[in-house]
DNA sequence: AAGGGCCTCAACCGCGAGGTT
DNA sequence: TAACCTCGCGGTTGAGGCCCT
């Protein structure tokens, strides 16, 4: 069975809306509200698709909607939601009233995540690229750890290049409020001190790294029973871990111990609380994505999560105490 | 002033989940 | 229970504006 479309595609405009179109489907959506996105278009005169219909409701036409930049407390939010719950732009969205998962997803993809890159933090995994590559130099065998740093400037040249040149990238947000209680600013700033930090320890890492090729006995990824880790605090002291949060262990990796990088990313930076919360909030999507339909629903607006008293959480509880669009 | 490259963001696409018949 | 329908999500695209040379 093929998929049907959601619409006839020859009769449906496409593209950018006009002013009439929009003044046509808020009318109508003020009068008869947004059941049934289907017929609204032919209700409503407009020779679109109802998908269209709903995606430029909620995108923009939605009166609560906030238009313009985003506030320092709201990058502040998106940056640390994004490091527990990835992609997840709906639930991020629930966190910041009158914002929609589009445009936090575009915020992100346009601003954010630049931001991060240049200031030596993966956007991906939310850790400095130089304590990344201590992770996959600890993982490699030794003819593997020699070819690292030419790996490393492959893949992160530009990012290599302010590291070892110290040049800093002067971003808006990152001196701006810098007053005590600003948190983002606290934050970028302490990501700028690790990254300082771990210049000096990433640069005599590889080179020892290449020295001494029998450095690095154990060419496995993390064992869970510990004992490899023991090796790579005793054989690795030449990439020393710069945060204090993070160990090779099963302890901080948590029970599953995946050792993935959104495991890793729970326990490292300023925004690590413990393999606790992440085990515990791994746990609260893995109920309400699954085994519980109300839990579920509720997920996907992203209420429970944050609203549960069991989930320990380091962001300033104002901001996340916004009620739910 | 021109034009080429970059950036932003509105819009589209495909898919999965959940609801309905 | 299966088939169908609707909605919402995340990834991607492309038009238009901006910036730099």
């Amino acid at each position: 069975m093929g998929r049907i479309p959601c619409c006839e595609k020859d009769n449906v405009k496409r593209g950018q809306w006009t002013p009439e179109e929009d003044n046509k489907l808020s009318s109508y959506i003020a009068q008869h509200g947004t059941r049934n996105w289907r017929l609204i278009p032919k209700n409503a005169g407009l020779q679109r698709c109802g998908k269209s219909c709903r995606l430029r409701w909620t995108n923009y036409l939605r009166p609560d909607l906030k238009h313009g930049q985003f506030s320092d407390a709201e990058e502040q939010t998106i940056v640390k939601l994004h490091s527990v719950v990835g992609n997840r732009w709906s639930i991020i969205a629930a966190q910041l009233p009158g914002r929609t998962d589009n445009d936090v997803k575009n915020h992100w993809n346009t601003k954010l995540k630049k931001k991060l890159s240049g200031m030596g933090i993966d956007p991906v995994t939310h850790k400095p690229f130089s304590h990344l590559m201590a992770e996959i130099a600890t993982t490699l065998a030794p003819p593997q750890v020699a070819h690292l740093a030419e790996a490393a400037l492959g893949c992160f040249k530009d990012e290599m290049l302010h590291l070892l040149t110290k040049r800093r990238i002067d971003f808006q947000f990152q001196h701006s409020n810098a007053t005590p209680g600003n948190s983002t600013a606290t934050y970028i700033n302490s990501k700028q001190e690790e990254k300082d930090d771990t210049i000096e320890k990433i640069k005599i890492g590889l080179s020892r790294a290449m020295q001494e090729p029998d450095m690095l006995t154990s060419n496995k990824p993390w064992d869970p029973t510990g004992a490899t880790s023991a090796n790579f605090t005793g054989n690795c002291s030449a990439f020393p871990l710069p945060m204090s949060g993070f160990q090779y262990g099963p302890s901080t990796f948590g029970n599953e111990g995946d050792g993935s990088p959104w495991s890793q990313s729970m326990c490292t930076g300023s925004t690590c609380t413990g393999a606790d919360q992440q085990g515990q909030l791994h746990d609260k999507l893995g109920e309400q994505n699954g085994e519980e339909s109300e839990g579920g629903k509720e997920l996907r607006n992203g209420s429970n999560i944050f609203n549960s008293d069991s989930i320990l959480w380091d962001l300033p509880s104002d901001d996340l105490m916004n009620p739910m669009v």
